[in-house]
Parts: structure tokens; sequence; C-alpha cells
DNA sequence: TAGATTGTTAATCGATTAACAATC
DNA sequence: TAGATTGTTAATCGATTAACAATC
């Protein structure tokens, strides 16, 4: 199982994603030269990227869709039947909870947590817990904070409060012994021994974009 | 005005936003190395990158905490004013809209449009609107896609439908001469001609944690 | 077989680092 | 002045590219 290097991981995901829609338009096959077209690199990039995986492709055929999409989601753990907590009842931890975000990758959401109360209603057969309107995945339901002792998912934290309250909850996942955490706050969080940290950084795509309005262009 | 790397551009988001900490935290000045920690790069790079974007530090003494924020806010288009409309009334469209993603960055939000009714209802003097809970700033409306043509912004249009909507608001939005989409979908969208686009790739950052929890670690 | 397309290589390109002279 | 810290350089490191032999 060869090393990865920084790069090539940092671009897998993507992948992912794109040949996700190609499954879904039931597209079997596809060439490096295709492929790098939806992905946005070059075909030789491709080539090179998925090289490191293994021995995927077939010469003079390109790569089947189904392998690739299946070996690239086993190199990033979308196998592993990782849980989620989502600390923050905010309208983006509501929002990713409930998207296919989380899901297409392999992450069940089983709780959200709140700090302050909110509304929360079920609907459905079987029953989905709604929170603030936006219908939670089954079995996710919302607790408060409180409650985070009689939950027992400890594999990702998905911080996703506001900024003022991340210190303290970040001690608190930290201290539960949560593996991960995915940053969705505004905040830049440094993790440590055991706890692994991701910023997601959303915000700051934004500004890619408006440095590209703002001078010539980007890419 | 020299050109910067696209390493570098890459990284101002982050100072920008780990820079608005320190202002908040009546901080004054900052020395490379005490940066570095903050934004978990070397102190060294830090050194390199804002070297690249002028004379703005000083020797023996640091570099001043707001005239940095505000030399890497004017280089990244944050003072340009630019306006976004969301196309999307989705939980993730409102939570953006919402949010201080946009308004930290210096892009006002005037409008959110939906493709299906939701519920709508005002609050407060001024009033907001309030959209299906979540309460959106100042002067921003929510109103059904039929009326895109009546809204005059055509700064940044923020992409946060469903996917199997991208297709058709994306055309919309290329045909009403939007100058930038920041892409919140799955979809992975390429820009053209006058169009420029930044697919945000949120859930991608995802699994570089999943990644990492399933195999080693990362950074 | 002929055509297509991969996997790999060597060459290029760009980014990072460590060290230190300049200087506040 | 002495101490601190920048800006810059040369050396290193890693990533990308283009080309093509291998092969399905």
């Amino acid at each position: 199982m060869s090393q990865l290097s920084r790069a090539v991981i940092s671009r897998l995901p993507r992948y992912y994603r794109c040949l996700r829609i190609l499954i879904n338009n039931g597209v079997l096959r596809v060439s490096s030269e295709e492929l790098a077209g939806l992905v946005g690199l070059s075909a030789s990039q491709v080539r090179g990227d998925l090289a490191a995986l293994g021995d995927l492709g077939q010469q003079g055929y390109g790569y089947s869709v189904k392998t690739l999409y299946a070996e690239i989601a086993s190199r990033l753990g979308a196998g592993d039947g990782f849980e989620a907590v989502v600390f923050g009842a905010t309208p983006m931890g509501l929002a990713v909870a409930a998207s296919p975000a989380l899901s297409r990758r392999g992450v069940r959401v089983t709780a959200v947590l709140h700090t302050k109360p909110v509304d929360i209603a079920t609907c459905g057969d079987p029953p989905k817990t709604v929170c603030c309107g936006v219908v939670l995945p089954d079995c996710c339901g919302v607790y408060p904070i409180t409650e985070l002792g009689k939950i027992k998912s400890r594999d990702i934290a998905v911080l996703a409060c506001d900024d003022e309250e991340v210190p303290e909850l970040y001690r608190l996942i930290a201290d539960h012994g949560f593996a991960g955490v995915w940053n969705l706050t505004e905040l830049e969080l440094r993790g440590f021994a055991k706890l692994l940290v991701v910023n997601a950084r959303v915000g700051d795509s934004l500004m890619l974009l408006t440095y590209g309005l703002h001078s010539g262009d980007w890419e």
C-alpha cells in the first residue's frame, strides 16, 4: 500500500465527487482525458494521481468508474462507518447535518447538540427529528449539550457553533475523547496528540473569488 | 504592485481571518513567529508571504496588526463592496446568508432566491426578513427566482441549491450577467470567458479528516 | 492488427526552508 | 548600544508537465 503524497491526497476528494456524478449518469468507463475535464486538471496529472493509487487503469480502455470510486472511497476512509456529532444547532450546523455532505462520504450524524433552546419537532414514519424547520437524517436527534455524556459516538465532532462558544466547546470535545474535529467556524484550531483537527475554512474560498473579481482573474 | 504567486494568494484569506482575531483581542503588533503559530505555518514562510505584499514589517518590532489586515483586505478585494445574491433558500443557502462569512469579507447579501415556496416573515425594527426561522441581514429579502430580473446586484451569485437544480440555475446566473459564482454545491463547475467560478468544495475537507482517522494522521 | 490510452520517466517548474545580513 | 526581528538569498525539496514506450 504505497504512501500517497500530500498533493495527491488533497485532490482525491475531488475525484470522488466527480466520479459519483459519472456513476449517477450511468457512465461505466472514463479516460484520463475525460476525467481531467471534469475535475479541472491535466490528463497527465490525473494519470499520475491514479497511478499512485495502484494499477487501476487499462491501456487502450481507460478506467472503470466504479473501481476508481471504490478505491478512492476506501483510501479516504469513506467506508469506515464513522459517526459524527454536530456541536451547535445553528443554521450552519443544521444545514450540514441535513445535507448529503456527510452521508455521501460515509459519515453518519447521530446527534446535534444545542447550547440554547431550539424548536424541535418530529414528522414522518419512521419519525424524523425536525429542528427549526430542518429535517434531520434518520436516528439523529437534537439534545442539549449537557447530554453529551449520554451520546456514544466519539469519532467526529462537527464544530458549527458561534465563534464565542468555540473555546468552551472545543475543550468539551477534547475532554470527551473525540478522535477528530471538522471545524466549520471562522476560528483556526490546532489539533494535538490524539485529536485530529481539520479546519474547513469555508469563507476563505469566497475571498479567492473576490480576489479574482478585484484584479484580473484566478485560473 | 507586485504579482503574487498562487500559493501566497491561497494563504492570504487565512492570515486575514487570524488577524481579525488579534484585532478583536486588542493586539496591536505581531511577530512572524507569533503569527506563524496562529495560522499554522512556519515563521519563515510567513515572512516570505508578507514580504511579497510590500514593506509592511519593521525590523526589531514586527508587524502592525491593523496595517497588515488592511493591506490583505485591500489585496483580496474585501473593500470593494461586492454584492451577493444567494440562489436557493436551502438550509445551507440561508445559513451562509445569515452567517458572518460574507459580511466579514465585505460582501453584502442583497437577496435570497427560492425555487420552492418557503416560510417568510419579518421581525424587529428596522424590520429584518426571517426565512424558515433564520434571521437575514438588513435589506436582504427573499424572493421567488422568477423575480431575478428585478434584482440589481450582479457581482456574486452564491449557488446553494440542491444538486438537481444546479444546471438550470447556473444557466440563469450566466445569462443574467453575474461576474462570479461562489459554488457551495457538490457539483464541480467550470467558469468561462467573463464568468469566474470558485468551487467551495466544503465536503472535500471532511474527507481529509476521515483520511486522517483512517490511516495514520494528517499534518 | 490498428487505435487508444495507460504508466512512467526525465526535465521543468515553483514552493519551502534555513540561515543571516540588514536594520529598527 | 544590545536585542529583536525583518527581508532576502541560496539550497532544497516536492509537484507538475510533456513525451513516449508499453500494452490492452
